[in-house]
DNA sequence: AAATCGTGGGT
DNA sequence: TACCCAAGATT
């Protein structure tokens, strides 16, 4: 039985009045003029927007941007600078595919991205959402996006009460029916600003909203309560120690995480295995190691992490430990969160042994 | 196909 | 505090 139900109108003429402005974005006057985004801001902002929030994504957006105004520029860029601007922002992975995939398109699509959700989907980093948002955003092409701003309107709107993730698909399929004959780009950001701004997972603004009337889960008084989720099962808590070795002349010894798993391709402290148990203290090298009485605690996606800091004086240490980063090289902000939680536990301590020998 | 992969903000 | 959540992709 085909389903009636349509809000593409209602969402395009309130998008028209309450677009979000977004550097990498056009807004909808522009737009109907004819104007389109650059593509590839359409791609790194997509990308940088994965899991991530739009105020997250800013600063990042703007400093590759300024950094790498081309995508030949970030083609040519080296490993380590994409993987250290990156650093702070989360899901590694998508800085190893960033570069994969616009070295890529320079070397082989001469810089130009395809402008079908099918080839988008051949090329690193971009999956089902994001080859459909570059159709619809970058290029107005009839693409349907299915994020979680969407996936949560739509259970609304039709108030689905199968929970996610298993009911994603019949989701996908609402959302597809709701496409507009023109206007593929405005509208797909009309429902994910809608989502973001209106039809919030909690706090929800229903009285804001321009399809109220036909959100069949408002009429049921049920909005607040969807999409259904099958439950998370609770984080375990894993437990290591993090060895900061430190040069007479202030160098530090960093090592690069290989490119697979966690923090990959990302600088760190040598630390041990995280396990289950507290960590026997295993030091890389041989010295006078200084328990630190800091702790760092952090969150990642699946497991807590209690991380014991450890200090130490060396002038040498083995290269497949890691490297030397002399003081002036050495930038803090290229390290991922939890390693930047770590130094700042261990750069207390070096102010606090050395401030006497100053003074 | 279920598990893996970060981080910061909101409640 | 503890949990939820964010413009998901990959294996």
């Amino acid at each position: 039985m085909p389903n009636k139900v349509n809000i593409s109108t209602e969402l395009l003429t309130w998008y028209d009045a309450h677009a979000r402005e977004m550097p990498w974005r056009v807004p909808p006057q522009a737009r109907l003029r004819g104007e389109l985004p650059d593509p590839y801001h359409v791609w790194l902002s997509e990308v940088m927007l994965q899991q991530t929030t739009v105020a997250a994504v800013g600063k990042y957006f703007h400093d590759f941007t300024t950094r790498w105004p081309r995508i030949q520029d970030l083609a040519a860029a080296q490993d380590a600078d994409v993987m250290a601007a990156w650093a702070g922002l989360g899901y590694y992975a998508r800085a190893r595919n960033l570069l994969k995939c616009a070295r890529f398109v320079t070397s082989n699509l001469n810089g130009a991205f395809p402008k079908t959700e099918r080839e988008l989907m051949k090329l690193p980093g971009i999956g089902p959402y994001t080859a459909a948002a570059i159709t619809a955003i970058a290029f107005d092409g009839r693409a349907s996006v299915l994020d979680g701003n969407v996936e949560r309107v739509m259970a609304r709107i039709f108030a689905i009460e199968n929970p996610l993730p298993g009911a994603k698909e019949e989701l996908r399929a609402l959302a597809l029916s709701q496409m507009p004959n023109s206007r593929y780009g405005d509208y797909a950001q009309a429902v994910m600003d809608l989502g973001a701004t209106i039809c919030t997972p909690r706090r929800l603004q229903c009285a804001q909203c321009p399809i109220r009337p036909k959100c069949r889960a408002h009429a049921q008084g049920i909005a607040p309560d969807l999409p259904n989720k099958t439950p998370k099962p609770k984080k375990p808590t894993r437990h290591g120690i993090a060895y900061v070795i430190r040069r007479d002349d202030g160098a530090l010894l960093l090592t690069r995480r290989p490119d697979r798993g966690l923090l990959g391709g990302m600088l760190c402290w040598p630390c041990t295995d995280w396990g289950d148990v507290d960590a026997a203290h295993r030091p890389p090298i041989s010295a006078d190691w200084q328990a630190l009485n800091a702790e760092v605690r952090h969150t990642f996606t699946h497991f807590h992490l209690h991380l014991k800091v450890m200090l130490a004086n060396a002038e040498t240490a083995p290269s497949d430990l890691g490297q030397f980063v002399t003081l002036r090289e050495f930038n803090p902000d290229a390290l991922p969160s939890v390693m930047q939680k770590v130094w700042n536990i261990a750069k207390h301590q070096i102010g606090a042994h050395n401030s006497p020998k100053e003074t």
